[in-house]
DNA sequence: TATTGTTATACTCTATAACTATA
DNA sequence: TATAGTTATAGAGTATAACAATA
Protein backbone atom coordinates (compact mmCIF):
# COMPACT_ATOMS: atom_id res chain seq x y z
CA UNK A 1 0.00 0.00 0.00
CA UNK A 2 1.23 3.45 -1.18
CA UNK A 3 1.03 6.28 2.11
CA UNK A 4 1.62 9.89 1.31
CA UNK A 5 2.76 11.38 4.50
CA UNK A 6 0.82 13.49 6.92
CA UNK A 7 3.16 17.08 5.26
CA UNK A 8 1.89 16.22 1.70
CA UNK A 9 -1.41 15.40 2.12
CA UNK A 10 -1.57 19.15 4.49
CA UNK A 11 -1.69 20.99 1.26
CA UNK A 12 -4.04 18.46 -0.40
CA UNK A 13 -7.74 19.79 1.03
CA UNK A 14 -9.82 18.09 -1.40
CA UNK A 15 -8.21 15.11 0.00
CA UNK A 16 -8.41 15.33 3.19
CA UNK A 17 -12.10 15.98 2.86
CA UNK A 18 -12.83 13.34 0.51
CA UNK A 19 -11.16 10.85 2.76
CA UNK A 20 -12.68 11.83 5.83
CA UNK A 21 -15.99 11.83 4.54
CA UNK A 22 -15.22 8.52 2.79
CA UNK A 23 -13.70 7.24 6.28
CA UNK A 24 -16.64 8.26 8.22
CA UNK A 25 -19.41 7.05 6.13
CA UNK A 26 -17.46 3.90 6.42
CA UNK A 27 -17.59 3.51 9.85
CA UNK A 28 -20.91 5.03 10.24
CA UNK A 29 -22.31 2.19 7.47
CA UNK A 30 -20.40 -0.77 9.65
CA UNK A 31 -21.50 0.61 13.23
CA UNK A 32 -25.30 1.06 11.84
CA UNK A 33 -25.11 -2.54 10.16
CA UNK A 34 -25.57 -4.11 13.31
CA UNK A 35 -28.97 -2.53 13.70
CA UNK A 36 -29.56 -3.24 9.83
CA UNK A 37 -30.51 0.34 8.43
CA UNK A 38 -28.05 2.54 6.33
CA UNK A 39 -27.36 5.92 7.24
CA UNK A 40 -29.73 7.09 5.04
CA UNK A 41 -32.69 5.12 6.33
CA UNK A 42 -31.42 6.56 9.71
CA UNK A 43 -31.50 10.30 8.19
CA UNK A 44 -35.03 9.31 6.85
CA UNK A 45 -36.26 7.55 10.47
CA UNK A 46 -35.33 10.90 12.19
CA UNK A 47 -36.85 13.28 9.88
CA UNK A 48 -40.02 11.47 9.99
CA UNK A 49 -40.04 11.30 14.20
CA UNK A 50 -42.77 14.28 13.80
CA UNK A 51 -44.94 11.93 11.79
CA UNK A 52 -46.38 14.81 10.39
CA UNK A 53 -44.47 14.82 6.95
CA UNK A 54 -45.77 13.71 3.57
CA UNK A 55 -43.36 11.29 1.43
CA UNK A 56 -42.10 14.47 -0.50
CA UNK A 57 -42.08 16.97 2.02
CA UNK A 58 -39.40 14.40 3.98
CA UNK A 59 -37.99 13.67 0.67
CA UNK A 60 -36.81 17.49 0.17
CA UNK A 61 -35.35 17.68 4.09
CA UNK A 62 -33.24 14.64 3.59
CA UNK A 63 -32.16 15.97 0.18
CA UNK A 64 -33.11 13.21 -1.51
CA UNK A 65 -34.80 12.38 -4.89
CA UNK A 66 -38.49 11.32 -4.64
CA UNK A 67 -37.56 8.05 -6.72
CA UNK A 68 -35.04 8.08 -4.13
CA UNK A 69 -37.33 8.09 -1.04
CA UNK A 70 -39.49 5.72 -2.65
CA UNK A 71 -36.92 2.95 -2.84
CA UNK A 72 -36.10 3.98 0.82
CA UNK A 73 -39.27 3.71 2.14
CA UNK A 74 -39.79 0.64 0.86
CA UNK A 75 -36.81 -0.73 2.25
CA UNK A 76 -38.22 1.03 5.79
CA UNK A 77 -41.79 0.07 5.21
CA UNK A 78 -40.30 -3.69 4.60
CA UNK A 79 -38.47 -3.91 8.12
CA UNK A 80 -41.32 -2.15 9.70
CA UNK A 81 -39.41 0.59 10.59
CA UNK A 82 -41.68 3.41 9.15
CA UNK A 83 -45.34 3.26 7.57
CA UNK A 84 -46.91 5.12 4.73
CA UNK A 85 -50.45 6.30 5.76
CA UNK A 86 -52.65 8.03 3.22
CA UNK A 87 -52.92 11.79 4.23
CA UNK A 88 -56.25 13.13 5.31
CA UNK A 89 -56.47 16.16 3.79
CA UNK A 90 -55.01 15.32 -0.28
CA UNK A 91 -55.51 11.73 -0.70
CA UNK A 92 -52.84 11.50 -3.45
CA UNK A 93 -50.10 11.90 -0.08
CA UNK A 94 -48.87 9.53 1.99
CA UNK A 95 -48.16 10.77 5.65
CA UNK A 96 -44.89 8.97 7.00
CA UNK A 97 -45.18 8.11 10.53
CA UNK A 98 -42.17 6.06 12.08
CA UNK A 99 -43.39 2.38 14.02
CA UNK A 100 -42.77 1.77 17.51
CA UNK A 101 -40.07 -0.04 16.50
CA UNK A 102 -38.17 1.95 13.97
CA UNK A 103 -38.40 4.88 17.62
CA UNK A 104 -35.93 2.00 19.47
CA UNK A 105 -33.74 1.98 16.44
CA UNK A 106 -33.47 5.26 15.77
CA UNK A 107 -32.75 5.64 19.63
CA UNK A 108 -30.02 3.02 19.63
CA UNK A 109 -29.09 4.73 16.53
CA UNK A 110 -28.25 7.94 17.93
CA UNK A 111 -26.66 6.22 21.08
CA UNK A 112 -24.31 4.37 17.99
CA UNK A 113 -23.52 6.96 16.25
CA UNK A 114 -22.38 9.74 19.33
CA UNK A 115 -20.21 6.56 19.98
CA UNK A 116 -18.32 6.82 16.57
CA UNK A 117 -18.22 10.76 16.51
CA UNK A 118 -16.80 10.45 19.88
CA UNK A 119 -14.27 8.09 19.37
CA UNK A 120 -13.26 9.63 16.14
CA UNK A 121 -13.05 13.65 17.78
CA UNK A 122 -11.20 11.97 20.69
CA UNK A 123 -7.98 12.29 19.11
CA UNK A 124 -8.25 16.21 19.22
CA UNK A 125 -7.99 17.48 22.71
CA UNK A 126 -10.74 19.34 23.90
CA UNK A 127 -10.39 23.24 23.03
CA UNK A 128 -8.72 21.97 19.18
CA UNK A 129 -11.56 20.05 19.06
CA UNK A 130 -14.24 22.62 19.89
CA UNK A 131 -12.52 25.07 16.91
CA UNK A 132 -12.34 22.51 14.82
CA UNK A 133 -16.03 21.85 14.39
CA UNK A 134 -16.12 25.83 14.78
CA UNK A 135 -14.45 26.05 11.44
CA UNK A 136 -16.16 23.44 9.66
CA UNK A 137 -19.39 24.88 10.72
CA UNK A 138 -18.15 28.47 9.27
CA UNK A 139 -16.90 26.59 5.44
CA UNK A 140 -19.68 24.80 5.34
CA UNK A 141 -22.56 26.44 7.23
CA UNK A 142 -24.57 29.57 5.79
CA UNK A 143 -22.90 31.70 3.48
CA UNK A 144 -19.60 29.42 3.54
CA UNK A 145 -18.01 28.95 0.99
CA UNK A 146 -18.85 25.55 0.75
CA UNK A 147 -22.32 26.02 1.89
CA UNK A 148 -23.34 26.51 -2.26
CA UNK A 149 -25.48 23.62 -3.67
CA UNK A 150 -23.74 23.30 -6.90
CA UNK A 151 -25.22 20.79 -9.69
CA UNK A 152 -23.94 17.45 -8.16
CA UNK A 153 -21.09 16.76 -10.87
CA UNK A 154 -22.16 13.09 -10.36
CA UNK A 155 -25.49 13.08 -11.14
CA UNK A 156 -26.39 11.92 -14.52
CA UNK A 157 -26.70 14.71 -17.08
CA UNK A 158 -29.82 16.17 -18.13
CA UNK A 159 -30.99 15.67 -21.65
CA UNK A 160 -29.35 17.95 -23.35
CA UNK A 161 -31.27 21.25 -22.78
CA UNK A 162 -28.79 23.75 -24.23
CA UNK A 163 -28.53 27.49 -24.00
CA UNK A 164 -31.78 27.34 -21.83
CA UNK A 165 -30.11 28.47 -18.72
CA UNK A 166 -30.43 31.77 -18.56
CA UNK A 167 -33.19 32.41 -20.42
CA UNK B 1 -34.76 25.12 -0.28
CA UNK B 2 -34.59 23.63 2.99
CA UNK B 3 -32.00 24.58 5.17
CA UNK B 4 -30.57 23.72 8.73
CA UNK B 5 -28.97 26.24 10.77
CA UNK B 6 -25.67 26.33 12.11
CA UNK B 7 -26.36 25.27 15.34
CA UNK B 8 -28.27 21.98 14.11
CA UNK B 9 -25.33 20.81 11.31
CA UNK B 10 -22.38 21.61 13.90
CA UNK B 11 -23.58 18.14 15.24
CA UNK B 12 -23.55 16.18 12.71
CA UNK B 13 -20.24 15.32 11.68
CA UNK B 14 -21.17 13.10 8.90
CA UNK B 15 -22.81 16.18 6.78
CA UNK B 16 -20.13 18.22 7.47
CA UNK B 17 -17.86 15.91 5.62
CA UNK B 18 -20.50 15.05 3.20
CA UNK B 19 -21.20 18.61 2.64
CA UNK B 20 -17.93 20.06 2.83
CA UNK B 21 -16.06 16.78 0.45
CA UNK B 22 -18.97 17.17 -1.90
CA UNK B 23 -19.04 21.13 -2.15
CA UNK B 24 -15.19 21.43 -3.01
CA UNK B 25 -15.65 18.53 -5.28
CA UNK B 26 -17.85 20.78 -7.07
CA UNK B 27 -15.71 23.91 -7.22
CA UNK B 28 -12.62 21.72 -8.64
CA UNK B 29 -14.33 20.40 -11.14
CA UNK B 30 -16.23 23.77 -12.19
CA UNK B 31 -12.33 25.18 -11.75
CA UNK B 32 -10.67 22.74 -13.73
CA UNK B 33 -13.40 22.80 -16.65
CA UNK B 34 -11.84 25.68 -18.13
CA UNK B 35 -8.95 23.53 -18.63
CA UNK B 36 -10.87 20.75 -20.01
CA UNK B 37 -9.85 18.43 -17.41
CA UNK B 38 -11.47 16.72 -14.38
CA UNK B 39 -9.63 16.73 -10.82
CA UNK B 40 -9.00 12.85 -11.57
CA UNK B 41 -6.79 13.70 -14.65
CA UNK B 42 -4.99 16.30 -12.68
CA UNK B 43 -4.30 13.64 -10.04
CA UNK B 44 -2.80 11.16 -12.38
CA UNK B 45 -0.95 14.04 -14.30
CA UNK B 46 1.02 15.10 -11.83
CA UNK B 47 1.51 11.93 -10.17
CA UNK B 48 2.98 10.88 -13.80
CA UNK B 49 5.03 13.82 -14.43
CA UNK B 50 8.67 11.94 -13.24
CA UNK B 51 7.83 10.03 -16.13
CA UNK B 52 9.29 6.88 -15.40
CA UNK B 53 6.05 4.91 -14.06
CA UNK B 54 4.27 2.16 -15.64
CA UNK B 55 0.46 2.58 -16.30
CA UNK B 56 -0.48 -0.15 -13.45
CA UNK B 57 2.28 2.08 -10.64
CA UNK B 58 0.63 4.95 -11.33
CA UNK B 59 -2.94 2.98 -10.58
CA UNK B 60 -1.50 2.17 -7.13
CA UNK B 61 -0.29 5.71 -6.47
CA UNK B 62 -3.69 7.71 -7.35
CA UNK B 63 -5.30 4.85 -5.99
CA UNK B 64 -7.22 3.83 -9.02
CA UNK B 65 -8.49 0.34 -10.30
CA UNK B 66 -6.10 -0.58 -13.05
CA UNK B 67 -9.25 -0.54 -15.32
CA UNK B 68 -10.19 2.80 -14.28
CA UNK B 69 -7.07 3.48 -15.11
CA UNK B 70 -7.28 2.45 -18.17
CA UNK B 71 -10.04 5.01 -19.25
CA UNK B 72 -7.95 7.87 -17.63
CA UNK B 73 -5.43 6.91 -19.81
CA UNK B 74 -7.42 7.15 -22.72
CA UNK B 75 -8.88 11.11 -22.11
CA UNK B 76 -5.51 11.80 -21.28
CA UNK B 77 -3.65 10.35 -24.64
CA UNK B 78 -6.62 11.62 -26.76
CA UNK B 79 -6.40 15.35 -25.21
CA UNK B 80 -2.90 15.26 -25.89
CA UNK B 81 -1.91 15.46 -22.51
CA UNK B 82 -0.23 12.25 -21.43
CA UNK B 83 1.18 9.70 -23.65
CA UNK B 84 1.73 5.53 -23.54
CA UNK B 85 5.27 4.30 -24.03
CA UNK B 86 6.32 0.86 -24.29
CA UNK B 87 8.30 0.01 -21.25
CA UNK B 88 11.87 -1.11 -22.17
CA UNK B 89 12.41 -3.84 -19.76
CA UNK B 90 9.12 -5.63 -19.98
CA UNK B 91 7.07 -5.37 -23.54
CA UNK B 92 4.14 -5.92 -21.36
CA UNK B 93 4.05 -2.90 -19.33
CA UNK B 94 3.70 0.46 -20.66
CA UNK B 95 5.43 3.87 -19.09
CA UNK B 96 3.17 6.94 -18.93
CA UNK B 97 4.93 10.41 -19.99
CA UNK B 98 3.26 14.04 -20.16
CA UNK B 99 3.28 15.47 -22.82
CA UNK B 100 4.27 19.44 -22.87
CA UNK B 101 0.82 20.70 -23.33
CA UNK B 102 0.21 18.20 -20.57
CA UNK B 103 3.19 19.91 -18.50
CA UNK B 104 1.52 23.24 -19.37
CA UNK B 105 -2.08 22.02 -18.27
CA UNK B 106 -0.92 20.78 -14.85
CA UNK B 107 0.88 23.96 -13.98
CA UNK B 108 -2.15 26.11 -14.84
CA UNK B 109 -4.35 23.75 -12.69
CA UNK B 110 -2.12 23.76 -10.07
CA UNK B 111 -2.52 27.85 -10.02
CA UNK B 112 -6.06 27.26 -10.35
CA UNK B 113 -6.71 24.81 -7.50
CA UNK B 114 -4.28 26.97 -5.16
CA UNK B 115 -6.79 29.68 -5.92
CA UNK B 116 -9.51 27.79 -4.99
CA UNK B 117 -7.98 26.50 -2.06
CA UNK B 118 -7.06 30.00 -0.82
CA UNK B 119 -10.96 30.95 -1.23
CA UNK B 120 -12.43 28.42 0.68
CA UNK B 121 -10.02 28.74 3.42
CA UNK B 122 -9.85 32.44 3.31
CA UNK B 123 -12.96 32.67 5.65
CA UNK B 124 -11.15 31.10 8.39
CA UNK B 125 -8.01 33.76 10.65
CA UNK B 126 -4.85 32.92 9.39
CA UNK B 127 -4.12 30.96 12.68
CA UNK B 128 -6.90 29.21 13.03
CA UNK B 129 -6.85 27.99 9.57
CA UNK B 130 -3.19 26.60 10.47
CA UNK B 131 -5.00 25.02 13.41
CA UNK B 132 -7.83 23.60 11.28
CA UNK B 133 -5.47 21.74 8.98
CA UNK B 134 -3.37 20.94 11.91
CA UNK B 135 -6.97 19.14 13.21
CA UNK B 136 -7.66 17.64 10.22
CA UNK B 137 -4.31 15.88 9.32
CA UNK B 138 -4.53 14.61 13.05
CA UNK B 139 -8.21 12.59 11.87
CA UNK B 140 -7.05 11.33 8.28
CA UNK B 141 -3.23 11.15 8.55
CA UNK B 142 -1.59 7.98 9.16
CA UNK B 143 -2.67 6.20 12.40
CA UNK B 144 -5.51 8.51 12.30
CA UNK B 145 -9.06 7.68 13.33
CA UNK B 146 -10.41 8.04 9.84
CA UNK B 147 -7.48 6.79 8.37
CA UNK B 148 -8.21 3.53 7.78
CA UNK B 149 -8.59 1.78 4.16
CA UNK B 150 -11.94 0.50 4.90
CA UNK B 151 -14.03 -1.36 2.12
CA UNK B 152 -15.72 1.08 -0.05
CA UNK B 153 -18.85 1.28 1.01
CA UNK B 154 -19.73 2.81 -2.52
CA UNK B 155 -18.15 -0.32 -4.71
CA UNK B 156 -20.32 -2.77 -6.68
CA UNK B 157 -20.60 -5.96 -4.40
CA UNK B 158 -18.30 -8.93 -4.39
CA UNK B 159 -20.07 -11.90 -6.12
CA UNK B 160 -21.20 -13.67 -2.52
CA UNK B 161 -17.51 -14.73 -0.95
CA UNK B 162 -18.84 -16.40 1.83
CA UNK B 163 -16.99 -17.55 4.76
CA UNK B 164 -13.92 -16.97 3.53
CA UNK B 165 -12.97 -14.05 5.36
CA UNK B 166 -10.74 -15.41 7.89
CA UNK B 167 -10.17 -18.48 6.12
C1' DT C 1 -53.79 21.50 -16.09
C1' DA C 2 -50.77 20.50 -12.03
C1' DT C 3 -49.10 17.48 -8.40
C1' DT C 4 -48.13 12.89 -5.39
C1' DG C 5 -46.24 8.78 -5.51
C1' DT C 6 -45.04 4.83 -8.49
C1' DT C 7 -42.74 2.15 -12.09
C1' DA C 8 -39.61 1.65 -15.74
C1' DT C 9 -35.52 2.88 -17.44
C1' DA C 10 -31.25 5.40 -18.60
C1' DC C 11 -26.85 7.08 -17.27
C1' DT C 12 -22.49 7.43 -14.52
C1' DC C 13 -19.12 5.36 -12.03
C1' DT C 14 -16.27 1.80 -10.70
C1' DA C 15 -14.90 -2.96 -10.25
C1' DT C 16 -14.81 -8.15 -11.62
C1' DA C 17 -14.02 -11.55 -15.35
C1' DA C 18 -12.16 -13.00 -19.39
C1' DC C 19 -8.70 -12.26 -22.83
C1' DT C 20 -4.03 -11.17 -25.33
C1' DA C 21 0.67 -10.61 -25.17
C1' DT C 22 4.32 -11.09 -22.87
C1' DA C 23 7.36 -12.89 -18.66
C1' DT D 1 2.13 -20.34 -14.26
C1' DA D 2 1.87 -15.30 -13.42
C1' DT D 3 1.52 -10.42 -14.73
C1' DA D 4 0.42 -5.76 -17.68
C1' DG D 5 -2.91 -3.82 -20.03
C1' DT D 6 -7.33 -4.22 -22.54
C1' DT D 7 -12.22 -5.18 -23.37
C1' DA D 8 -16.71 -6.51 -22.03
C1' DT D 9 -19.87 -6.40 -18.66
C1' DA D 10 -22.09 -6.41 -14.19
C1' DG D 11 -23.50 -4.04 -10.03
C1' DA D 12 -24.80 -0.01 -7.20
C1' DG D 13 -26.58 4.41 -6.98
C1' DT D 14 -29.37 8.03 -8.47
C1' DA D 15 -31.91 10.60 -11.70
C1' DT D 16 -35.35 11.49 -15.82
C1' DA D 17 -39.74 10.05 -18.14
C1' DA D 18 -44.11 8.30 -18.32
C1' DC D 19 -48.08 7.03 -15.77
C1' DA D 20 -52.22 6.57 -12.45
C1' DA D 21 -54.88 8.71 -9.10
C1' DT D 22 -56.27 12.86 -7.35
C1' DA D 23 -56.35 18.06 -6.86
Amino acid sequence: MVQRSNDEIRGDLSYLFDKASQALAARMTTALADLDITPRDYCVLTKAAPGELTQGELAEIALLDKTTMVVTMDNLEGAGLARRTPCPEDRRARIVQTTDEGREVVEKARTVIDGVYEDVLAVLPEKQRAAFLDALVALVGTDGPLSAVEPTPNAPRRRSQRSSRSA
